[in-house]
DNA sequence: TATATTTGTAAGTGATTACTCACTATGACA
DNA sequence: TGTCATAGTGAGTAATCACTTACAAATATA
């Protein structure tokens, strides 16, 4: 990985998740990273396989991120490290840039990945469990629509207070 | 309002709510509607106009619905009616339609306009309060926040069984 | 019926799009 | 030192973009 290489895809990162994957320009991701655009095919092909090598490389970290959640025993504390993941990784500035693509893209490209939170789904539905919640299914799937509902609003809610609406929601599952 | 202007609308309003406000071409829109691609601007001056006119619309009927919860006296009900909102309205085609558009616009202008969905707020925080909950403004937010996701799922989510989760939430909400 | 206004079309406009191509600069290894 | 692969550039490409303009058809008003 070469450091132009990798001025592409902090530029390309950036500016998908700020503006949109599709209305994002080659030339504009190319003038952003100080590279000629021709560079960008050169590396990745196409604009297509830019997207893929910044979804792989976040994919990596975020694996890193479920799995201290899913090796925890403790019921409680992984429903309490489901509510925190959100804040936490969303004050770094490339990772908050990650995140918000991730949700972007979703609503750009309309494919869901249910597949890819699986293993966060089954410790919470196993948390529940361990908890005698009555649904604990239903539960771990509420919780984890709750969190897409934070997000979106995190990120384009400029007036939205995160932090108040998650001490509640520690609250009410008595964390 | 002539027919052809109606059948502009229409096809502006499926082809921004499937792919997207800002990638859709006005001559995309024009052959959908199977008229020249000058009248949209005859009739909406710019691209822009279009969206705005589609959004107008759309927002009489939004008001429509909020208004039958709005005057809702009943807390229980107010909720029952919040929670079910989604599911009727999202039957229809061009209902279905309006409502996809509105989330999918957030996230391509980034504007959440909270304001809009005020008086729903509103009135979800009387009705928990009515019902006792010790932190109804919380705990109306957190159900808005809930309703988020939910659309989202549903709107994303080719797997994702609305229905099931909804009757779980009435049952957790005592309704 | 004559005139004015609105509705509609088709063929343009320059700017921008993703991507290619011919070329040069750099560095590793024989 | 000479050769070869990789890294990088800048000027091209056809296609598409939102939008304009000149003009015709339809409709309303006198």
């Amino acid at each position: 990985m070469t450091e132009k290489q990798e001025k592409i895809l902090t530029a390309a990162l950036e500016l998908f998740a700020q503006e949109g994957y599709k209305v994002t320009s080659t030339s504009k991701v190319a003038r952003q990273a100080a590279v000629s655009e021709g560079l960008i095919f050169r590396h990745f092909k196409n604009k297509e396989g830019l997207l893929d090598a910044i979804m792989k490389e976040g994919e990596k970290r975020a694996k890193l991120l479920f799995a201290d959640i899913v090796l925890e025993t403790d019921p409680k504390t992984v429903i309490l490290k489901t509510l925190e993941m959100g804040i936490k990784t969303v004050q770094n500035q490339s990772e908050s840039n990650f995140w918000k693509l991730q949700y972007k893209i979703k609503w750009e490209l309309e494919e869901y990945n249910a597949h890819k939170v699986e293993p966060l789904l089954y410790a919470l539905v196993r948390a529940f469990e361990k908890l005698n919640y009555p649904e604990p299914e239903f539960e771990a799937n509420s919780l984890m629509i709750l969190i897409d509902g934070l997000a979106m609003r995190y990120f384009l809610d400029q007036q939205f207070e995160i932090d108040g609406q998650i001490e509640f929601l520690k609250r009410k599952y008595n964390l």
